[in-house]
RNA sequence: GGCAGCGUAGCUCAGUGGUAGAGCAGGGGAAUCAUAAUCCCUUGGUCGGGGGUUCAAAUCCCUCCGCUGCUACCA
């Protein structure tokens, strides 16, 4: 059986993520993943949170909460958070485990063991009164190139020239404010990236036509500009620790980069779902692992900005350890959403949250939006009225009502079963070639991650079935002609059957909803692999339907205004 | 500054050498089962500007303009 591994960028632990996260990684992932299980391939969805870095060890204290405390309420939270979005993953792990601590451990004594890890001293910015060295967007002060005076010590924002924090005039720390900047000697360990640059280029040659060309395109740069050897380690309390055998020691007290330990976590939580299910040392080694793990096909999916870390850091860390880790086979990279024409920001509240998009709508809508829309080849821009306009048109009109408007019918004539009269003729048979023709070509866009064209064509089907029974007009044919009404409600009723199968991967909830109109759906709704014409003429004449409610209700100008005017943007940044 | 991506119909986007495409919006018609939902027909573009290569360029090359992103301690 196939096997599949899909993980997606792992988020920062650090509050509610917003649409432009979600739609680069977690919910391709997800419909990816349920697509496989559905075609029945032996599948593995691992995400987690990101629980290390400054960022979060400061977020933490400005709640006044312990680090650890503070990472487990906003755990909980996107577990939840994606649990409501319909994330389907296998685990939802978190790269501050125990199973993590010891891989990362692994790791980095494997590098150190293949002199692929160096100690250097570095010069840091450090605060007595903050008591911590500090990272170097973490010092301000005034710019020596053009005196903005809020420049930050990795770049000035204003005229985007890349600093250092010893050029900083007047430099203060943005934690407290404090003044007593001093520059300190720091021993850290540095990955020789640069002994990779053959093989990673090497590597990512061989991906140029099953990975998207703004995937090689940033990895090819980054090889271009020349790879610096790469600081793994630094000074803060909350992360990894640096274990006492590398170095002599000589690294007591340092954690491990944010960026060395969180693509282990794919690993991580991958033993940590063994574990949670009792499975054993070897479930989560035959995903990553060896001869096992040979016939595994690894997916990731992620937004740009990850790009670098999954294509270079990554993998040289991977192929450092000279062991047979498995590396990605194909490498879905997405660009970014922008939210009425700027950008989504976090720390700027600006655009919709997860929390706040399932407060007004159900997932699946939002799920549909934003796959039928998935900034593949360039950013996408989301706007309400888009919005309004592609669930009122697409859902609620073309799928919606389609379902809604047959089953109704099969209510009202031919007492709520379906009917058994008449046989398929040649607009069915020319329906069904066509259906087969279209099916496939969603299926092979869905292997091929190309998202938006598989949702596309999966509306296309939709049409194709509204084309089908304006054709078929069981209205008219029923006043005089009960068999041929008949064959048009049956084929209805067998393509509502259909769309509960083919829409589950996108939307799973009103997929189910789409299929219990006909009868009851198993966990996992199956891919419809058969030909068409055996598919659609599945159900058994005389079985009762349930008709559902209004499957999507419409968007209608006053929501559109009220939620302009509640989630802000309307252009600026 | 450097690098990358993008620039095609009012809007959102396909289209990598061979007669400019889809969906939405707009216009006309049909139908009346249905959430006034559907179906058919249709208007609309000197493919960002200029130059070059070619029998032939949205597509390849040069140049200019615009937007966006990245630029290694923000993930």
């Amino acid at each position: 059986m196939k096997r599949v591994l899909i993980t997606s960028a792992i988020p920062s632990v650090n509050g509610v993520k917003h649409l432009g996260n979600l739609v680069g990684s977690m919910l391709p992932a997800d419909v990816f993943a349920r697509f496989c299980r559905a075609r029945g391939y032996d599948t593995l969805s691992i995400c987690a949170t990101d629980e290390h870095g400054a960022p979060i060890e400061l977020a933490a204290a400005e709640d006044g909460i312990a680090v650890k405390e503070y990472c487990d309420k906003w755990h909980a939270v996107q577990k939840d958070l994606g649990d409501r979005f319909g994330l389907s993953w296998d685990h939802f792990g978190r790269s501050s485990s125990p199973q993590n601590r010891a891989l990362t451990e692994h790791f980095a004594r494997a590098l150190w063991k293949n002199g692929l890890l160096e100690v250097r001293t570095t010069k840091q910015a450090y605060s007595a009164t903050d008591g911590r060295f500090l990272p170097d967007r973490y010092v301000i002060g005034t710019c020596p190139h053009c005196g903005y005076d809020r420049a930050r010590g990795d770049q000035c924002e204003n005229c985007t020239r890349v600093l250092d924090p010893i050029d900083l005039i007047d430099p203060r720390s943005a934690v407290s404010g404090a003044r007593d900047i001093e520059i300190r000697d720091s021993q850290h360990l540095f990955l020789k990236q640069s002994k990779f640059v053959d093989k990673l280029r090497a590597w990512i040659a061989g991906h140029v036509h099953d990975w998207p060309v703004l995937v090689t395109s940033i990895a090819n740069k980054w090889l271009d500009e020349g790879l610096q050897d790469r600081g793994i380690t630094r000074d803060l309390e909350w992360g990894i620790p640096v274990p006492d055998d590398i170095a002599g020691g000589q690294l007591k007290g340092k954690v491990f980069y944010v960026w060395f330990d969180a693509p282990i976590e794919y690993i991580g939580a991958t033993k940590e779902w063994a574990d949670k299910n009792s499975l054993g040392d070897d479930a989560w080694r035959d995903w990553w692992y060896g001869d096992k793990a040979k016939d595994v096909t690894y997916f990731e999916f992620m937004g740009k900005d990850n790009v670098p870390f999954h294509t270079i850091i990554f993998p040289a860390m991977i192929m450092g350890t000279g062991e047979p880790w498995k590396l990605v086979d194909r490498l879905k990279g997405f660009n970014y959403i922008n939210y009425d024409g700027g950008k989504f920001s976090t720390s700027g509240k600006r655009g919709l949250f997860m929390d706040s998009a399932l407060e007004i709508l159900p997932a699946d809508y939002w799920r549909y939006y934003l796959m039928a829309n998935a900034p593949e080849s360039s950013d996408s821009n989301f706007t309400w009225e888009h919005f309004a306009g592609v669930i009122n048109k697409d859902l609620a009109d073309v799928l919606g009502n389609f379902v809604n408007r047959v089953t109704k019918f099969c209510v009202a004539r031919f007492d709520g079963k379906v009917p058994s009269e008449g046989v398929y003729g040649e607009d069915e048979n020319a329906l069904c070639a066509e259906l087969d023709r279209r099916v496939a070509q969603y299926t092979d866009y869905l292997e091929a991650l190309e998202f938006r064209k598989a949702l596309g064509e999966l509306r296309a089907i939709w049409v194709a079935a509204n084309e089908y029974i304006t054709r078929s007009a069981p209205w008219t044919h029923f006043k005089n002609d009960r068999a041929q009404a008949a064959v048009g409600i049956r084929m209805g009723l067998n393509l509502v059957h259909l769309f509960g199968h083919l829409a589950w991967p996108v939307m799973p909830n009103a997929a189910r909803a789409i299929h219990h109109a006909i009868q009851d759906s198993p966990p996992v709704i199956p891919w419809p692999d058969e030909p068409m014409k055996e598919f659609l003429d599945q159900l058994e004449p005389g079985q009762a339907i349930n008709p559902p409610d209004v499957l999507f209700a419409k968007i209608t100008d006053e929501q559109v205004a009220d939620w302009q005017l509640r989630f802000g943007g309307m252009g600026e940044s």
